[in-house]
DNA sequence: CGTACCATG
DNA sequence: CATGTTACG
């Protein structure tokens, strides 16, 4: 394992490994993280197909940064590749799979295992879909998701709005336990500085209507922070460029994906940063450095 | 184009090309091919899937081969590739596709514009798949085919043997006309010779039952030869091998593709040839010479 | 195994 | 445009 490239504040006591052997898929409910670890590099990537993604090469520059957590979203697949399991040995995995195949799914990598995870929302349409992971840690709740896409024509807003309701309501639950750290595809470019193409997509385009704005906003207004926007107000920085085109190649993008915590912690994440150079998905990585 | 290579015989005469300026491809019923021509290079290849088939370059061999006709089976495409409009932009095209995308389909080119041309065997449900086209020459006629493939667990052998009583009709009506040369991917092993492991596949695997085999025998017994194996009585050669394994690599092939012509014109063939080095599809192309 | 298709993004 | 799926071979 590379050693971590700039961690702000890297944890010196060894991991839960030792007292958490085994990382069961189903459930895994023993205690795990020590509460000891300080600094936690957390690092969310729409892969758009794992299998793929993982064959092009780019996954070197994840280990590289050695994160403590890594939250994939899209792996389009029931299991681990083969390469993913070999790279990524000594972190505990949990795999939320589609029912449908090749569609949705979501997966947490995991250097030290977590207290609990919990995968779904408690919602059956949207739990056949694997979109949510809740991982618990001493400190914090890790909530990763790949939230709904409105769809082509804004076909399934609707549905988008009741992933919104119950995903608010999920959310504040766990922040009146333990503060959260909520990450992944969003699925929504908050502002106009969060799009290249503002005016051509608004109310048009899946992630630029004013309801998904609106429910964002509404997040936030709950008592979260937006990490990238809160450290950096008026940077244009895109975490998505569609594949179409040569949207990438021109910087025709958008900021899908996201960092959001607790209001209360905001102050104790040191970077919120956006990896633009990782290839290999239609998404490039975001990262965060929070230290507890 | 360049010089053909060892042809047995090239014709001096122009092409028909100034008095048959469009070869439309629903009824070109005008004269064309004006009788003068002695020799004929025919090269039949079961592609695979044109589009992509074009794309791995070996058709700069099948050019350079300067066949007078080709004819491409499992084209699965509605319109000729670009690059098959350029690379053989000299050449009439007759294209039949399938009903049903990415199936089956077959296309002619050809240098000389034929008679006549007629798509479909005149059955509905054949005709509906892209299998046959009939080229009608001052001399013979070319039939070019991909026959129904007998299906995973033989499922469509009934299928078949209704295309076999309909074509055997077909061809023997034509026979008694002008001769023919048939050719293309007929679907079948017709001997033990004909294919590698004949033991592990007679009677399970499409293309070595003995129904299959009978229905050729039969077509034989009609007044047809098998022009390679009459040319080449004791020669083990394939013209197809499965993606799946490294078949090819390990020669574990089949004879699938062949030329048969009507008994009285066996004597003017010159030579019935399979191009193994060519690749780009599971079967390789094969070519007869034959001089009127 | 590989080429088509289609759904989804 | 790219990744999955499925049908077909």
């Amino acid at each position: 394992m590379p050693k971590r490239k700039a961690s702000p504040c890297e944890s010196s006591v060894p991991s839960a490994e030792a007292i958490a052997p085994i990382f069961t898929r189903v459930k895994p409910s023993f205690v795990a993280d020590a509460g000891e670890k300080k600094s936690w590099r957390i690092l969310s990537w729409n892969v758009a197909g794992l299998r793929a993604c993982v064959k092009k090469n780019d996954f070197e520059k994840i280990l590289s940064e050695s994160p403590d957590l890594i939250f994939l979203g899209e792996t389009k697949c029931n299991e681990w590749p083969p390469l993913i399991e070999t790279k990524f040995k000594d972190y505990k995995k949990t795999l939320v799979a589609s029912q449908k195949g090749g569609y949705a799914g979501v997966g947490l990598l995991s250097k030290v295992a977590p207290i609990k995870v919990i995968q779904g929302i408690g919602d059956e349409e949207f739990d056949k879909e694997g979109r949510l992971i809740i991982a618990e840690y001493s400190h914090f709740f890790f909530i990763g998701v790949y939230v709904p896409n409105s769809g082509r024509g804004l076909v399934n807003l609707s549905k988008r709005e009741r992933w919104e309701k119950i995903f608010l309501e999920k959310i504040q639950d766990l922040d009146k336990t333990k503060p959260v750290i909520y990450g992944g595809d969003l699925n929504v470019a908050h502002s106009e500085i969060d799009l290249r193409n503002p005016e051509s997509n608004r109310n048009k385009t899946a992630g630029f209507t004013d309801q998904e704005r609106g429910w964002f906003t509404d997040l936030l207004a709950a008592g979260f922070k937006d990490t990238f926007r809160t450290l950096h107000p008026d940077e244009k920085a895109y975490t998505y460029w569609s594949y179409i085109g040569s949207a990438r190649e021109n910087d025709v993008g958008w900021r899908l994906d996201y960092y959001v915590v607790s209001n209360r912690i905001m102050e104790k994440v040191k970077t919120s940063g956006i990896m633009r150079t990782v290839t290999g998905s239609d998404h490039c990585p975001v990262i965060l450095d929070i230290t507890f």
